[in-house]
DNA sequence: CTACATGCAAAGAGTTTGCATCCGC
DNA sequence: GCGGATGCAAACTCTTTGCATGTAG
């Protein structure tokens, strides 16, 4: 989705790896998918993008995406580790529950929100990457309320 | 963790099934982890809880609890399916990369965003339960920033 | 007492590890 | 050409399904 801005050749380098082609896959994988994403949903991503690599390849490369720091993976209460791309800059995703399609939200609208816990709780929120889903505005139209499917 | 309130015992009965202990349980254990939790995660809370219950109760009685409307599954990208008690009132939570506190976040705080993304993108967010991490009061003082551990 | 829920065991899916071959450097 | 990375296969864990027993209603 956006790591052609950071030189992730040089950084795999700088970190002592080979660049290959299926490191590169499953780099774009994580980026594709645009947020926090699960083992098994990274690695049903690059299954579509190409079958060819072997399941194997695709948890050792992650493994070593995180070492390079290209990817970052945290702990999620509930949900378990997550990874993601290692992003300077804050961006923010709407998904539509009904269609699926994706926009881009405003890190300034999430800003203030931010500020606020911080003000009321002293919290400091790390919020590189959101996503929300709810309804778009045109199947908020059509008004399905499909919630729970697959 | 709330769902003290909710008469899940009609609930089930209205829905023609029964109530058991093991059903209990796994409602607990959803409840407990407080947001959207993945199977694995689930399962691993109600194995702490209590050992002598068989998996396969586990993920039956959690079909079950969906069924009958006291534990609603979403689909979220990136992540997979994911698992949360069905409540009335919108709730939020903070919890803290470092020592792991969970504090409550007063919706009050959340509803502007996402009135604002309603008015400049005409999207319907659905947020019954938002999971921010980060550093609570304490943590930050003592700053490190572990951000990447089990 | 009856039928549904559970536990156990076996099957299936997802993930990890070891080793021979291949290829980035 | 060397050493790390890959693919394959086996081991392991997680999840699902079938069936006999137990228990809520």
């Amino acid at each position: 989705m956006s790591h052609e801005n950071r030189d992730y050749i040089e950084q795999l380098h700088q970190h002592g790896f080979r660049v290959t082609m299926q490191r590169l896959m499953v780099l774009d994988a994580v980026c594709d998918i645009g947020g926090h994403a699960t083992l098994p949903a990274i690695s049903k991503r690059v299954e579509a993008l190409d079958a060819t690599i072997a399941p194997s390849t695709v948890y050792r490369a992650l493994d070593t995406l995180v070492e390079a720091e290209l990817v970052v993976s945290s702990d999620i209460k509930g949900v378990g580790r997550v990874y993601e791309v290692a992003e300077a800059t804050p961006h923010h995703h709407l998904v539509c529950k009904c269609c699926g399609e994706i926009q881009v939200l405003n890190d300034a609208l999430v800003r203030p929100l931010l500020d606020s816990i911080k003000r009321e709780y002293d919290f400091q929120a790390e919020l590189n990457h959101l996503t929300l889903s709810g309804l778009c505005k045109s199947c908020s139209k059509t008004a399905k309320s499909i919630a729970t499917e697959e």
